[in-house]
DNA sequence: AAGTGGTCTAGACCACGGC
DNA sequence: CCGTGGTCTAGACCACTTG
């Protein structure tokens, strides 16, 4: 009992120990995203700490949303919720209101050198080459959006060697089961720029049209960057709310 | 003791419905902004529950922005923060990092029909006069904004005759002052468009350059919308980032 | 019925702020 | 020094899920 990871700081409250305690083993894949964490008593007895105690230091995690818990059954480590992307904020005016998938086609996929921006991103020398592909996706209103998509190769080896047609619409899941990568997190910037030929050509909007730009960094549950993104679309169908308070 | 509110549900928890009290005095302004509450042992001692319900009644508040911890002086009605506000994303590359008030300036005060949009805002009716602000800000980096500001009349009533010199680079803390209206918090919404004529011509950019348009609603504590405006600036500037997780 | 998380209590001691 | 919020414990009972 008692058995905390050597880098535990024994000046910190024992419920801010016991959330780092959690979070590095949902770090280390120990505790994988849709599985349950131990039980409260589990842990209560693994720690030698009081329930009140465990209950604090999961209570802080479920807020800021790395568990979820569901009364009977245990409380399991979720996964990210892609709700909150930019790309929600394309309005959506489908009549029927089925949340249909959108639509995805993967255009190319190369070995490159990314440009500087992707390469900090993703934490690599500037000279190192990457894995891009180039998407194109539909939304529900059928706007278009185009994507360029930097992956490290040392973690996706064999990618290139995968038909164009086996891509999923969703690449999370994707990238989790033919390589093991887990995202945990992204960050995403919203820019609006104007549209040079070759876009305004793609999305089918003209010349300097307002476009609104999307660079998401991917990252695992280990912090660890994954994927680099740049997405564009038309900016007259973007609309986006936030609360103050 | 246990001087509970005749609309408490005696069925919720008891950290519920604590929670809601509290709530509602700060809506009624009976708790103001930036003052204590009362301290956990007297709200144990004037419901007659534990310190540790007071506590997770506070806790939840607290997460949710409304309240503020002070360890030895006391929890306080936190006022909004607007740092969160679109406007903050307007890059700011001014080198000193000095934190300079945007100047302002009103350039009219005037009783007018106010669009649909607004009186919507507002819960007017369609037809009713509201009193419309015209302002222009200047932001850290030299851009800038113009502002129309929709206000209802009868809670305002006295401001068309302000001089326009009186009013406060601050408009929320001169609402406040002025007419006792304390904002608790807004929604903003942002879209896209192309500057018309009049706008591109104000904020000196080019016909059709993409603007960025922020419409705001603010609310009372008690939730009463107090302001709708809609402010328009260069895109060029823009720049939002937000996380997934 | 067994096991999980959800609510609630009562009481202890600590750390910080201000008088 | 006193009062505030911050941490922690121990144990009770409830509500939900699953088998």
């Amino acid at each position: 009992m008692s058995d905390w990871k050597a880098g535990s700081d024994a000046r910190l409250p024992l419920y801010q120990r016991l959330r780092e305690e959690i979070m590095d083993r949902i770090a280390s894949g120990e505790w994988p995203p849709g599985e349950p964490i131990p039980t409260e008593s589990e842990l209560t007895r693994r720690y030698n700490i009081a329930v009140g105690t465990v209950r604090r230091a999961i209570d802080t995690l479920v807020n800021e949303g790395l568990l979820e818990r569901s009364q009977g059954r245990g409380t399991f480590v979720r996964r990210p919720d892609f709700d909150a992307s930019f790309f929600r904020f394309f309005r959506q005016v489908n009549a029927e209101g089925e949340a249909s998938v959108p639509d995805s086609r993967i255009l190319s996929a190369s070995l490159q050198t990314p440009p500087p921006v992707a390469s900090k991103a993703l934490g690599l020398a500037h000279d190192a080459s990457c894995i891009c592909l180039e998407r194109l996706r539909t939304l529900e209103d059928g706007s278009l959006l185009t994507e360029k998509i930097w992956l490290p190769a040392a973690r996706f080896s064999g990618l290139l060697k995968v038909p164009l047609e086996e891509f999923d619409n969703l690449l999370y899941p994707f990238y989790e089961a033919r390589f093991g990568q887990r995202i945990g997190s992204a960050r995403e910037t919203l820019t609006i720029a104007s549209a040079d030929a070759i876009t305004s050509d793609t999305l089918g909007i003209a010349l300097n049209d307002p476009v609104v730009v999307i660079e998401r960094t991917a990252l695992g549950y280990d912090q660890t960057p994954l994927e680099y993104r740049c997405s564009m679309g038309a900016a007259a169908t973007f609309r986006y709310q936030i609360e103050i308070s």
